[in-house]
DNA sequence: CTGAAAGCGCTAACAC
DNA sequence: GTGTTAGCGCTTTCAG
């Protein structure tokens, strides 16, 4: 209600309310910074004048002395990923939990990631949140270098701090889970849009419970242009694989865009699943929950990934973490829905 | 490869530049910017030492004497809703192409919204941009007041400049399509998550053709909590509407999640779709064209929408759009896939 | 505990 | 054309 008239009045600086409270630049910047040298009548003076003409600290002015912001620059991957956008919008709400602004680059291509770090580096952003990573790690590496310090939130990290789910266990979990309904040739598909650390350690939990339970290892990969599946280097065809003598009965995919595809897959050759094929995912991204895909999945807990990862980069801006890079991995749940079920005999 | 063991040397200033090239500051200065007038030789020599010593203007010391920022401000409604993560991913991207950052704040809750707002505004973001609005138009008009110029994209404008997909066109090509296929009982849901405008916009387009075919309009109301539908004021079932004498034989839905979960609910009921229910949607999310969705929908052109807002944005900044807020709204394409059939007789 | 003063790195008049 | 200079609004020594 203050100013009508005066619509065009730039906003109160530090000074005017220096002078209305009848004290120095300095004693009103200690009160605003909460200081702890202010004695307590000055400070009642100072309040009081800040509110009478409505003074807001000027961000800018405070960035360029500081030389460093209360931003976070989030790396994200394709937005049109379900689970990139749920680790998006969680990692924004967390970080706003805790002061700070989040400015999300692209991360699409090498060239759009390196210069989007550039951009932020430039912004002096407090620091940096991978969500994906499609540059080159050593360049990335030169490229932060110390500057800021980063985070990687289930994705490839040679160096910095991580946070991720445990996909070990995750995929354990979910191959044990379809040796014990009795499958027998289960094979694993490797979706290349999954970061390389991810499905490697996905990989090895099903060869551990495979080789564990006397069973054979199938790995597949998805190519997807052209447009196909490989095993090893050889091509093979999805009749090969769904239909045959040695086809399979139960598919563990390293995400659930990839047991999606799948599930259209089977759709279209007329397999029925789960009666003739068992399909398991991971990430439960919102897809899965749909009745009609309803699809087994290893679910990872975005909100508390995005929680530990904002908490991390907090703790290491105050300087209370070690020096070494931490890696913190949190527990993943099996969510069975209605993509597996005993093999048809 | 510069400055081995000058690990922590400060980065290079303007003034480095100018001394290294032996001219002022304001010379450094008008050559970064661009400024038209400095002498060919003179630009050679300061673009010789910044390349030298790796000169980066300090951005955060721009942003103080300006005032003003190149980032924008982004308002955005549940990112896991997969038109806004669409619709957030194609914003930073052309902002981006043209030399913006975003900075995204989440607009859930009224609250939350006029927080971001504020801190937008602190930030002195060069425009905001909402892609959803959750709060009380009045008082987010008072907020940004004639700080910042403002462009709303497929959500409700009463002020500020607007870009958004034409609504009224798209639902009625929409009715007509499930006119045309001969259905009479067609019904219209109105999701509540679908902006006020849109909602009534679309709703029109419903009725207009619906009366143009001589038809009764037949419109419901999703509530979510406790879920239900109403039909004016009175709780109707899904039996109600999907069985008996009077039901529909056809639904357009607002949004394609509404549709979706249309769907969910006749596959629960046991009811064909699209034998025995023709379902439209609107927006065409990614959901719409997997295999098992497969759902005849109405396609916003988010890539459009993105770059007509980035530049209207862009142009309002430069000034060079008239004072009056500007409204564009683009062409809506029907995409029938396998949601809708002739009806059942 | 408070005030005076020196910047942070850049832009933009305004002289020369 | 180019250099000089006065800020932008705040933080932070350093005296008192």
């Amino acid at each position: 209600m203050s100013n009508r008239g005066l619509a065009f009045a730039k906003p109160p600086t530090i000074v005017d309310v220096a002078r209305l409270a009848d004290v120095s630049k300095s004693t009103v910047s200690n009160v605003i910074r909460n200081a702890n040298c202010v004695k307590p009548e000055m400070r009642a003076r100072v309040t009081q004048a800040i509110t009478a003409i409505g003074y807001r600290p000027n961000i800018l002015a405070r960035q360029l002395v500081l030389q460093r912001t209360k931003i976070f620059g989030v790396v994200v991957g394709d937005l049109a990923n379900p689970f990139h956008a749920e680790m998006a919008k969680q990692i924004e709400r967390h970080a706003s939990l805790q002061g700070y602004r989040v400015m999300f680059v692209n991360s699409q291509t090498d060239m759009a990631e390196a210069a989007g770090l550039e951009s932020l580096l430039e912004y002096r952003v407090a620091g940096i949140i991978f969500l994906a990573h499609a540059g080159m790690p050593e360049r990335t590496r030169q490229l932060i270098a110390g500057k800021v310090p980063t985070i990687f939130v289930a994705c490839k990290a040679d160096w910095g701090d991580l946070v991720s789910g445990d996909d070990l266990q995750g995929a354990k979990d979910a191959t044990r889970h379809l040796v014990s309904l009795g499958h027998r040739r289960i094979a694993y598909f490797a979706d290349p849009i999954v970061e390389d650390d991810a499905d490697r350690a996905r990989r090895a939990g099903y060869r551990a419970v495979m080789a564990e339970a006397g069973l054979l290892p199938i790995v597949f990969h998805w190519r997807r242009s052209p447009p196909g599946v490989l095993r090893g280097n050889r091509e093979v065809t999805h009749q090969e694989v769904l239909h045959g003598p040695k086809r399979v009965t139960a598919i563990f995919s390293s995400n659930d865009l990839g047991a999606i595809e799948l599930l259209d897959w089977a759709d279209k050759l007329g397999i029925k699943v789960p009666e003739q094929l068992s399909i398991v995912g991971f990430d439960d991204i919102v897809l899965a929950k749909l009745a009609r895909i309803n699809l087994t999945t290893v679910a990872q807990p975005q909100a508390k990934l995005a929680e530990l990862a904002i908490d991390t980069l907090a703790r290491r801006l105050a300087g209370s973490l070690p020096a070494p890079p931490v890696r913190k991995s949190v527990e993943l749940n099996m969510v069975i829905r209605g993509s597996t079920a005993v093999p048809e005999r």
